[in-house]
RNA sequence: GGGUUGUUAGCUCAGUUGGUUUAGAGCAUUACCUUGACAGGGUAGGGGUCACUGGUUCGAUUCCAGUACAACCCA
């Protein structure tokens, strides 16, 4: 068999993922298996795969196959997210681009150009996914926003309303004047600009004096209806109970206090706007005051001001501060540093905006999915985000539901009459319910006005480990009975309380069980500058030239190596080239086993056996600590076992020991062993790499049609030999030591060498020695019991070789190393004798600890003595 | 402003129930080797007062407190 030097995974990759699709390895229906689930972190329908999804994505598979491999029934079901706020913004840009105004469309026109869209963008994440290997059962392919998952949504929104948990209220929003639109949190860009400070008098009702209030909107204060100070501040308590007069507006307002202004800012002393600021508003609820709304919707000021009306802010910012210095109400003006808000989309200024939003009461809602976490119903990994997590929870707030776009789950409220509304699952409940409160019974379908907003994205996402199973619609499914609750989530933390939190919320609402067991929680991705990784950057490189470049396992691999759990993640290309090195190491060892004839009628070499035996201990025990690295969810960890163990021991140690003479043949048993180690080192790496494996594992030997790597059993291993794995670490530091002299005393490689051990057969173990003489290129090993003149010499534990070097030997760079070994070891001597030295470490420290430092000690003066009783005898030469 | 987490080799990270031969890995780096699996390889090195300052202790990189810096979340 003619096999290339170099892996070629482009070919291997698409004739695996067909096979394993057209062999249907991927699907998953409920039987008597144990199952194994995972749903998706649902990607933007019209978004491209980026590095947070590669990560991701990967860390998915590699549970799912592994899992898969461990015999259980194993589902991982994909699926979009219709992602409201961003798609949207992705449709009103296109349009903007063809020429058409979002305002200009009507809601219905909208849609429909909102869904041409998603029909044509959607779906490609999914299949960018394959091109990585996912092993995902598509034929469950998901969509937040098709039929079934609708129908969920909705039934739950009635359901908590009915319940008395989705309520009407007030909130202060984004408002972007220019875009005439609310934008989310996520779509406000803060910067620090230069503003004014400006310091405006109050008259004090029936006193001759005035207060001073500090602010940065002069404008606003058309719309005050209080001044507030610090109820503990001496300097206004005398104010309790008065009025003052708002500048221009002239209006009497209540001096008040709250605990809320701090006495250090500005004078201690400030004004009250309740329909332009948040605090200014909470303030307001709390001591029942009128708010004063002195903006249009287009940010010009509106009647309600009683001045400036129709000027835009900024021009009446300009014109209050001139109304204010006629009229000597503004005492001073400073310099000041302010962050502003501006829109992601139109870069206006963002302003407050009362409104009304549904809100949903979140907390007893939260109540069980606080206790999930804290009792470990629910594991975090890392645990680290427990803290976190319950700190979020415990100060949890309403959440506001509605979004103010035609993109999504629209509202299912109608509104009738003056204001009144119901809340029902379609137009015909609506209307029956309607009529039923009102009394009117001849209320129709067009009374009522359907509510204009749409939900928010993560009031579908928050039901969806339920929704993925029909567990809403049909909450006695075969499907949601059996996978649900699912195993592990893999997601990252900046959504832990967007989404995370809610799922677990959602699951003990509507299924009284957790959705998940697992919540692993991978890092950000970026750059080497440590900038997260973004299109509007252009440092994120496109996974599908990667994977294409370095191949899927070797982008896998890449990522993988460098992330363990809720770190970020540092990329670069060094990283899948490593991967892809990794895969062309595992290939090369591939094609030397290959290259071997198998001769029955040789006799298997002492060194073959003793690392067949070795290799085979090893493997168990790196299979016992992968488990374990696994069950704690220490994915990279378990990759560089697995790593390690084929470059450094397999390659590195026992294909050395094995390999027969160039061009001759291998003895059977060897041989077969060699195929059945490889066998299982492909299992073991095939949730991390599977098409390498899967191309190599059918090539080993002649597989049977529909045979897979991907649906073989992962080897398992209970004891391991740790005396066998101990002897040959020490046996690996000898040869370490012998090739060191052959460097130094710069004999090659093909030249034989005696070893002399001064040691008693009985003393030493002797197992390994056929390993040593092989890998070392030894004619003899014997044991003396005497120290040898004219020959190098070395110390392994407490045992000292030598080499006999025929007269090569250079006695003073022999003393110059043993010189720095004696100062090494004398050192050692001084930091043990420290502790032993010390008469109440002695009588403290634990009988173990003491004999540990008792042995330390002698080992080190007995080398120490042999070192020098070597270097008087090189010196009497 | 409030909170959470972190700071260990050039980089990314392990580790420590406080003592395990004066701290480990991968990558990077240095020297040498290499026509017989792999130059995308091999061998051997170098590189760290475990952020700083105190405290507890026979003993602290590990526990506690404070300081500095950084990241993230919330306002």
């Amino acid at each position: 068999m003619d096999i290339p030097s170099k892996y070629e995974p482009g070919l291997a990759e698409s004739k695996w993922y067909k096979y394993w699709m057209d062999n249907g390895f991927f699907k998953s229906m409920p039987d008597d298996r144990e199952p194994y689930t995972i749903v998706i972190p649902p990607p933007n329908v019209t978004g491209v795969l980026h590095m947070g999804h590669m990560l991701n994505n990967t860390i998915q598979d590699v549970l799912v196959r592994r899992a898969r491999m461990q015999g259980k029934n194993a589902c991982w079901v994909p699926g979009t997210d219709h992602a409201s706020i961003a798609t949207e913004a992705k449709v009103v840009a296109k349009l903007k681009a063809e020429g058409i105004e979002k305002k200009d469309l009507t809601r219905e026109e909208f849609l429909d150009h909102a869904w041409e869209w998603t029909n044509k963008h959607g779906g490609i994440i999914l299949e960018q996914l394959k091109r990585l290997g996912a092993s995902c059962d598509w034929d469950r392919t998901l969509f937040t926003m098709d039929e079934k998952r609708s129908e969920s949504v909705i039934k739950v929104f009635v359901d908590l309303f009915n319940k008395g948990l989705i309520y009407r209220g007030i909130r202060m929003v984004n408002w972007d004047p220019e875009a005439m639109t609310a934008v989310s949190d996520e779509e406000v860009n803060y910067t620090d600009e230069k503003s004014k400070l400006y310091y405006v008098r109050y008259k004090i009702v029936g006193e001759d004096g005035y207060i001073m209030v500090a602010t940065t909107r002069p404008e606003t204060i058309l719309g005050d209806t209080a001044v507030c100070a610090n109820p503990d501040d001496e300097r206004y308590k005398h104010l309790k109970g008065k009025k003052v007069i708002v500048p221009m507006a002239n209006r009497e307002v209540p001096f008040i206090f709250d605990s809320y202004v701090d006495p250090e800012f500005g004078t201690g002393c400030l004004k009250i706007t309740p329909a332009h600021d948040i605090n200014d508003y909470e303030i307001g609820m709390r001591h029942n005051l009128p708010s004063i709304d002195v903006f249009n919707e287009d940010g010009t000021i509106s009647s309600s001001a009683g001045m400036f009306e129709g000027i835009d802010r900024f021009k009446a910012k300009e014109l209050a501060e001139k109304e204010l210095q006629r009229t000597g109400n503004l005492v001073k003006v400073e310099k000041y540093d302010n962050k502003i808000g501006r829109s992601e989309r139109t870069n206006a200024v963002i302003e407050p905006r009362l409104s009304v939003q549904w809100f949903l009461k979140m907390k007893e809602l939260s109540k069980p999915a606080l206790d999930a976490v804290l009792d470990n119903e629910v594991h975090l990994h890392p645990s680290k985000f427990k803290n976190l997590y319950r700190h979020w929870m415990e100060d949890v707030h309403d959440w506001c539901i509605s979004r103010q776009l035609y993109w999504g789950h629209q509202i299912p409220a109608w509104y009738y009459n003056n204001n009144e509304f119901v809340v029902a699952e379609n137009i015909s409940e609506a209307l029956e319910l309607a009529k039923k409160k009102s009394g009117n019974d001849a209320l129709t379908q067009n009374d009522l006005r359907p509510d204009e907003d749409v939900l928010d994205t993560w009031f579908s996402s928050w039901l969806w480990p339920i929704t993925s199973f029909d567990g809403i619609n049909d909450p006695g499914n075969a499907d949601i009975k059996y996978y649900y609750p699912t195993n592990v989530l893999i997601t990252a933390p900046e959504i832990l309380f967007f989404w995370v939190a809610r799922m677990i919320i959602a699951g003990y609402e509507y299924r009284g069980q957790k959705p998940f067991n697992d919540v692993y929680l991978t890092g950000l991705v970026r750059d080497q500058m440590r900038r997260k990784m973004s299109k509007s950057l252009g440092n994120s490189p496109d996974p599908i030239e990667l994977i294409e470049k370095y191949g899927a396992d070797g982008v896998r691999v890449g990522m993988l190596l460098c992330s363990p759990a809720g770190n970020d993640l540092l990329f670069e290309d060094s990283l899948p080239e490593q991967g892809r090195n990794f895969a062309n190491k595992i290939w090369n060892a591939f094609r030397l086993v290959k290259s071997w004839e198998a001769d029955d009628k040789i006799k298997q070499p002492e060194s073959s056996a003793i690392a067949v035996e070795w290799m085979n201990e090893v493997l168990k025990k790196s299979i016992t600590d992968i488990d374990l690295t696994f069950s704690k969810f220490r994915i990279s960890e378990a990759l560089m076992i697995i790593y390690r163990l084929f470059w450094d021991e397999f390659s590195g140690w026992y294909l050395e020991i094995i390999k027969p003479e160039y061009q001759k043949p291998i003895d059977r048993v060897t041989y077969e062993a060699t195929l059945s180690v490889f066998d299982k080192l492909m299992k073991l790496i095939h949730p991390f790499m599977p098409f390498i494996t899967e191309e190599i594992w059918q090539l080993l030997i002649e597989r049977k049609k529909g045979e897979s790597l991907m649906m073989s059993r992962l080897p398992e291993a209970k004891n391991f030999n740790k005396n066998l794995i101990a002897g040959f670490v020490s046996i690996k530091e000898t040869i370490s030591a012998i090739r060191t002299v052959r460097k130094e005393k710069d004999l090659p490689n093909k030249q034989k060498l005696d070893l002399l051990i001064l040691s008693d057969k009985d003393h030493i173990d002797a197992h390994f020695m056929p390993v040593i003489s092989k890998l070392c290129n030894l004619t003899s090993i014997k044991f003396i019991s005497e120290k040898q003149d004219g020959a190098a010499s070395f110390m392994v534990g407490t045992t000292e070789y030598f080499i006999p070097l025929e007269g090569k030997l250079d006695v003073e760079a022999e003393l110059l190393k043993i010189r720095e070994e004696l100062e090494y070891h004398k050192g050692f001597l001084v930091t043990v004798m420290k502790k032993l030295d010390n008469e109440r470490f002695v009588s403290n420290a634990p009988a173990n600890v003491l004999d540990l430092e008792k042995k330390k000690k002698s080992d080190a003066e007995s080398k120490i003595r042999s070192l020098e009783e070597r270097m008087k005898e090189l010196t009497s030469l």
